[in-house]
RNA sequence: GCGGGCGUGGCGGAAUUGGUAAACGCGCCAGAUUUAGGAUCUGGUACCUCGCGGUUUGGGGGUUCGAGUCCCUCCGCCCGCACCA
């Protein structure tokens, strides 16, 4: 069989072929084999693959190729995260149904995936869109309301005008809706929660149980969200009123200092205290202004400290100091309980407000300095609030203590009166899951006017997203303005009743997708536990870095949350993550915008599948960012070509050999060939094991093509050497360009796929030489170099090292006080 | 402000974890071959120097026989969080 030109369109299409009549990327599972669940986070259908996806999918490939090659039943799904708001902008755009859209990007997108030859089990490719796969988090929802994880609570909401919908907390980017980047406002609105709050501290820990599987970058970031702070809550007593205003302060030792008291715009006590106040105009025109405030400036770091006096005041439990109470722009409702306890002479903040309005200092943490000198902070002194520690002073009992001891002192002294506890506070919020929009699975819940909220009976799920259903110009949800959906019984009483309109969001869909790609044709049930169990966890989850929070965060509560329902039995569901690097050209993203968009397709097209995965893959290490460069694919294809030539010249002396197989004694010419060959499997194999270093991968397998056309004309009488070497060159690099090697692997004559062979290993015996090359340095520059029997004794090599001519030179007229010898590597000579 | 990461040729990037800095590739230069080529092959390519040699991994200092790698310090860049009480 004559090989002919480098053809990739010929070749990619032949294999591909291939491939998918032998099946030979189906998997079931099945105990007696080791397994290996390789994931990348799947795509939204927007109709077009882009370089990011390329890169995403190009790296699990290889990972799932090489695991597979090395024996792994290896489980590598892809899919469609489908539901979503760009389905329902082009339906409204083009006037139809976005379930339309969306199945025909889904049937682009797989056309244009496939052309790149992945290693998919095709068979359980799913799409969320889908009854089949929504109808299990309808039933996901139902056990969570069993389980008290669900609930209905009003209140104040992330709303995208530019979307209609409200947004969770983690898609709020600086105030910006983070898909149409609309300024989000706040809206009191009845949603549907799920509790991860009550999972934060598991969630927390168990990031720990991830150090080393994940970067340390998502750690952090899902850290921080989290947020936990250890603190207090402080309750005091509103002067001439029933009420009492409860605060979080981290600072309990500040107590005795605490002067008035700040509180939320939003804060449900607001309207109480300022019910009978003579300036109440002028309060309600404060708190409107700062609650219809946007976000982005009213999180502003410049943003002056204001407020206003609500005309009431609390008592400081301690010092029985009448506080005056206002309402201030700083305090967020979403954080602690809405109101703090102000400490003006120690936190900046107070500080600045109190200089405001004129509201007065007390010191009660004094300087360790100072304290030793027998002084004592004199706040007319202070141009800045003192928040680090120190010791207590005019704190009554307390005085003299160290402020950190003094915290606990403080809060069990407030306890005995019930008006103190330490406790945990999280920054993280309950995820509001409901969305005002149509292409979302429906929340299976229907109202009634004489049981309330009353859950779909299980037997009548799924709650179907309407077929026939028009979508509306303004972009609102055509759901609830559909009788025939709207209208129902309720399932207690049996009384007219309407069924919920919001749907899930479409993070509620992701949370869960890696489950099912387990079991993904189960009618019976969402997956099969004993195939969950085997399968999971993902062993590597490989995606873009903006997921760090939103999709990960969620997934891992939805792990626990079904965990703590019976559905599942592990607890994390990624054990190593890879955030890739984003495809940049130019210096800068792609877009559409800035018209350095560089199509998949046209690149596909012009120098195949093959090279394109090449490029991508050698470029940049797969966590780094990659700069795009036309003449870096060119430089690939012309790589593949090379190596094409290189099978091709020798085709009639190639046999069908396995890699690393030949071990005759043998030239020396095939003694240095077969060196290098056991060294790259060894490189090749090390660096996609331990970090996935692809880029040094393709390196080394390029090294030893060099190597081979260096030494071919020397080994015409050893065919055996160099069979055993281009074998080795097309299978370690068949993971990468998987069409282009199974077809020179074919031309060296074998009948089996590339595909399904043997992971090759190396002979340490092969990487042994008998001659070495040791560098010499004189204090430690380098002055000759010469060859060494290997492991030769040291005084030999040292006596060696002495007698080369440059560097006796240099070590004329001085004495050698020293001679460092690292075996078969350097000779150090230090002399003064 | 807090946290995470990074800094190496003209460019993308290597360096077996303390042992020849710049592998591999892109680009560039020269030559060969070709009717011609953006194809292919050979050689060169960190900087200064004709050369011997000297200098070089953001700057400075330290540990060591030996530092891109470890320690201290400063500078610069990127990312995340942030009026968090």
């Amino acid at each position: 069989m004559a090989l002919g030109k480098y053809d990739p369109e010929s070749v990619e299409g032949k294999w591909q072929r291939a491939w998918t009549e032998s099946r030979c990327f189906e998997v079931e599972a099945d105990p007696a084999k080791p397994k290996y669940y390789v994931l990348e986070m799947f795509p939204y259908p927007s109709g077009k693959i882009h370089m990011g996806h390329v890169r995403n999918y190009s790296i699990g490939d290889v990972v799932a190729r090489f695991k597979s090659m090395q024996g792994f039943n290896v489980l590598h799904p892809m899919g469609w995260d489908a539901f979503g708001l760009p389905a329902e902008n082009a339906a409204i755009k083009h006037n139809t149904h976005p379930a339309k859209w969306t199945y025909q990007n889904i049937a682009d997108m797989r056309a244009q995936l496939s052309r790149l030859g992945y290693s998919y089990d095709w068979r359980r490719e799913l799409a969320t869109c889908r009854p089949e796969y929504y109808k299990w988090e309808q039933k996901f929802f139902l056990k969570f309301l069993e389980k008290g994880l669900a609930y209905r609570k009003n209140s104040p909401q992330n709303w995208c005008p530019g979307c209609n919908t409200v947004l969770a907390n983690e898609q709020v980017e600086d105030g910006l809706c983070w898909r149409c980047d609309s300024p989000v406002e706040q809206k009191d609105m009845e949603q549907w929660f799920l509790r991860i709050t009550d999972y934060a501290d598991e969630l927390l820990k168990d990031l720990e149980g991830l150090e080393g599987g994940w970067p340390e970058r998502v750690l952090t970031m899902q850290r921080n969200w989290i947020g936990k702070s250890y603190g207090a809550e402080l309750t005091f007593q509103v002067k001439d009123m029933d009420e009492t205003i409860t605060v979080f302060t981290t600072r309990p030792d500040t107590l005795f200092g605490a002067t008035f008291m700040s509180i939320a715009a939003e804060h449900p006590m607001v309207e109480k205290l300022t019910g009978d106040a003579a300036n109440k105009d002028e309060i309600d025109a404060f708190v409107t202004r700062i609650r219809n405030m946007d976000r982005i400036k009213r999180g502003a770091d410049d943003l002056e400290k204001e407020g206003v006096f609500t005309g009431r005041y609390c008592v400081n439990p301690v010092t029985g100091v009448e506080m005056p109470i206002y309402v201030a722009n700083f305090v967020l409702m979403g954080y602690g309980t809405g109101a703090v306890m102000a400490v003006p002479a120690h936190d900046q903040r107070d500080f600045e407000f109190a200089a405001k309005y004129n509201l007065p200092l007390k010191v009660v943490i004094n300087p360790r300095e100072l304290s030793d000198k027998g002084e004592v902070l004199d706040p007319a002194d202070m141009q800045a609030a003192y928040s680090d520690p120190g010791i207590l002073v005019n704190s009554g009992q307390f005085d003299g203590m160290e402020n950190e001891p003094a915290k606990k002192a403080v809060v069990e002294h407030l306890d005995k009166s019930g008006l103190g506890k330490m406790t945990v506070n999280y920054r993280l919020r309950d995820w509001n899951v409901s969305r005002q929009r149509f292409w979302g699975a429906p929340i299976p819940v229907i109202y009634c006017d004489d049981c309330g909220v009353v859950p779909v009976p299980e037997k009548d799920l799924p709650i179907l997203l309407p077929e026939n259903a028009q979508v509306r110009a303004d972009g609102r949800s055509p759901l609830p303005e559909m009788a025939e959906f709207v209208n129902c019984a309720c399932p207690k009483c049996g009384k007219p009743a309407r069924r919920e309109t919001d749907t899930f969001d479409t993070f509620f869909e992701s949370s869960w997708y890696y489950l099912r790609y387990c079991d993904p044709r189960n009618e019976d049930a969402p997956f099969d536990p004993a195939k969950v169990d085997y399968w999971m966890n993902v062993d590597q989850y490989i995606g873009g870095i903006e997921h760090a929070i939103l999709h990960l965060l969620y997934s891992r509560f939805f792990t626990k949350a079904l965990r703590d329902t019976g559905f599942v039995s592990t607890t994390e569901p990624f054990a190593n993550l890879l955030t890739q690097g984003m495809v940049l050209k130019d210096g800068g993203k792609m877009s559409k915008s800035k018209g350095n968009v560089v199509d998949p397709g046209a690149m596909i097209a012009q120098y195949g599948a093959d090279a394109t995965r090449l490029f991508i893959l050698f470029a940049s290490p797969p966590v780094k960012e990659l700069e795009w460069s036309d003449q870096g694919i060119e430089g690939a294809f012309r790589f593949l070509a090379r190596l094409w030539r290189l099978v091709e010249e020798l085709e009639g002396a190639l046999a069908p050999v396995m890699p690393g197989s030949y071990a005759e004694p043998g030239s020396d010419a095939a003694k240095q060939l077969r060196f290098k060959e056991h060294d790259t499997i060894r490189r090749v194999t090390r660096d996609i094991e331990n970090e996935f270093q692809f880029n040094t991968a393709i390196a080394a397998v390029m090294e030893l093509v060099n190597e081979i056309y260096g030494l071919k004309d020397d080994l015409s009488g050893e065919p055996g050497a160099l069979s055993s070497a281009v074998a080795t060159a097309v299978t370690l690099l068949s993971p990468v360009t998987p069409h282009i090697c199974e077809e020179l692997w074919r031309a060296m004559g074998h009948a089996e796929p590339l595909a399904v062979q043997a992971w090759p290993t190396h002979d340490e015996g092969a990487l042994v030489k008998d001659q070495v090359t040791l560098v010499v340095q004189v204090n430690g520059k380098v002055r000759g170099k010469f060859d060494a029997p290997n492991d030769a004794p040291q005084d030999v090599v040292k006596a060696m090292a002495m007698e080369q001519e440059n560097v006796v030179r240099f070590l004329e007229g001085k004495t050698v006080r020293k001679v460092i010898v690292i075996p078969n590597k350097l000779v150090n000579i230090v002399v003064g």
